[in-house]
RNA sequence: GGGCCGGUAGCUCAACGGUAGAGCAACGGACUUUUAAUCCGUUGGUUGUGGGUUCGAGCCCCACCCGGCCCA
């Protein structure tokens, strides 16, 4: 869709009324403007305002403009919310009042100061003794009444969204708000948060394509990360025992309702903890987010109630697996036993070219999506898994968890592999998975391995999709809706 | 990448292959307590783009662009 010419009748008309407020001496864009209150503040403290008879100035964006012959209603809207604005000729003048007449139109933002009444019609007013044109707006604001619907237009253009859609206010609001409450629960234990490149001559921690760019001052190539892991866990290394970042990373995929190519994770290793510990921490991390932002740990999600009260039922992946599908992946040790497994169970999951990623194909299409209560899944495969350590005693189980409800994935963690022997052996067999035409595997990292040389703590590490949590916490099935600004195709200019 | 659906006035939406319309917004007028104010009048269109079929295309056909839903 394009966004009109540039200068179409209705900007035209609302020129025409800038440059009239100019001729009468006017500026249009002044450069402050002192409020006393917001519209919020107004409302709380009316009774007491009204009774003393105080001045208040306040501000906002013309989103309701009733005019009547010699007087006209306002509504001004600001961040805190809206209050209504009366102006007429009595208490303006007539000179006053009719320049707002001749030149205000819906969108502008206007500055309003006078004494506060109720109308007959019982709503909290501003009596307006003087008014201030604080913005003209030059282009017309989306219809009043349905708001901005054009869900391309909504994207491209978030402002006119933010302006229309009281519903996307709120979900960028409260979306601030998962992310304050995280690093209050963070910090409040001891948390220290840091920043590490985003810009990398290798990539790694994640399976995922990276983004290519160039430096031109060292003529060569650099990635945009696609997680935050392997300098977190320098940092874990240098003696930061309690760390986590906040951040975006990149994954040069496709686009879908759960995909953006650009999101936020929240990463956190803490030394001398197990994935137990870090269960503990990721149940009372959500729920306490949860009660949080939102006042109560009983949400809905796609329609379903979800109680985040903990303790959450812990299962391993296995039993999850056995249970919802048949199929004991552990009695099935070779890709070609568990594809015959997978036959004659009559389960339909997409070919895999290895073991391990069909038992994560089993996860994603039997498990994931038959769960609703929060629940950890234990315990994966070594393969899936180059950055977790073996459960002591065994040759192809990690301690890992992923934690599901309503079917989403919320968080991943595991007790972390500090022997860089074995971390070593990892980004061979990596490399021979990337041989064998894996564009996700690791590649190696010999600055990380030496840095783990000198030897890295025990700790629990965990990663959770900011994006992700906040569509399950606000109940919003596209990722799309609680990004600012998505990623689009190209709009025609 | 595949299937289905969509793109018409600034916004929200109509229109059997036969004169492109309504509401809101805008413009002019009436109106001093409204709540999507009301009433009277007016303006506003390269129907996503480019081809084609037809006496005649917003509508049918082809290609492309942008989007939505589902699948991969």
């Amino acid at each position: 869709m394009t966004a009109g010419p540039p200068e179409d009748q209705l900007t035209l008309a609302r020129r025409a009324k800038l440059e009239r407020l100019r001729a009468a001496g006017v500026d249009s864009f002044p450069p402050r403007y002192a409020r006393t209150h917001d519209t919020a503040e107004v409302h709380q403290d009316f009774e007491r305002l009204q009774q003393a008879q105080e001045t208040v100035a306040v501000a906002g964006r013309v989103t309701r403009l009733r005019i009547f012959g010699k007087a006209a209603f306002a509504e001004l809207h600001d961040g805190a919310g809206h209050l209504q604005t009366y102006l007429s000729v009595d208490h303006l003048g007539a000179e006053a009042y009719e320049q707002f007449r001749e030149t205000v139109d819906l969108g502008d933002l206007l500055g309003a100061r006078g004494p506060l009444f109720v109308t007959r019609t019982g709503e909290q007013s501003v009596e307006v003794h003087e008014w201030t044109m604080l913005a003209k707006a030059l282009r017309p604001p989306p219809e009043k009444w349905h708001g901005l619907r054009d869900v391309e237009q909504r994207l491209r253009q978030r402002h006119l969204d933010l302006i229309s859609n009281p519903k996307s206010r709120d979900l960028l609001t409260k979306r601030a708000a998962i992310v304050r409450e995280i690093r209050r629960f963070l910090d409040a234990r001891g948390f220290i948060e840091a920043e590490t490149p985003v810009l990398q001559s290798l990539h790694g921690g994640a399976a995922a394509r990276p983004f290519v760019t160039h430096f031109n001052t060292l003529d060569r190539e650099v990635y945009l990360r696609i997680s935050l892991e392997l300098y977190l866990k320098r940092l874990l290394i240098g003696g930061l025992d309690k760390v986590y970042e906040i951040g975006r990373v990149f994954r040069n995929e496709g686009l879908s309702r759960k995909h953006s190519p650009e999101f936020t994770m929240l990463e956190s290793y803490e030394a001398y903890a197990d994935y137990q510990d870090v269960m503990g921490m990721v149940e009372r991390m959500i729920s306490g987010v949860a009660h949080g932002v939102l006042g109560t740990m009983q949400i809905t999600v796609q329609g379903k109630a979800v109680d985040l009260t903990p303790p959450w039922p812990r299962q391993t992946l296995r039993q999850a697996i056995l249970e919802r599908s048949g199929i004991d992946y552990s009695q099935h040790p070779t890709l070609e036993d568990l594809e015959g497994a997978v036959r004659t169970a009559g389960v339909r999951v997409e070919p895999q070219k290895t073991r391990a990623q069909l038992i994560d194909q089993l996860l994603s299409t039997c498990v994931e999506p038959a769960i609703v209560q929060p629940l950890f899944l234990t315990d994966y495969p070594l393969e899936l898994s180059p950055f977790a350590k073996l459960k002591p005693g065994s040759t192809d189980t990690v301690e890992r968890f992923e934690a599901f409800a309503a079917g989403i994935e919320l968080a991943n963690a595991f007790t972390e592999l500090n022997d860089p022997d074995e971390q070593h052996r990892r980004f061979l067999q990596q490399a021979r998975q990337a041989q064998a035409g894996d564009e996700e595997a690791q590649v190696m990292d010999i600055d990380f391995l030496e840095a783990m040389q000198q030897g890295m703590p025990p700790a629990g590490g965990l990663g959770i999709g900011i994006d992700r949590l906040t569509m399950f916490l606000l109940d919003v099935p596209t990722i799309r809706e609680v990004i600012a600004f998505p990623m689009l195709r190209a709009g025609e200019d």
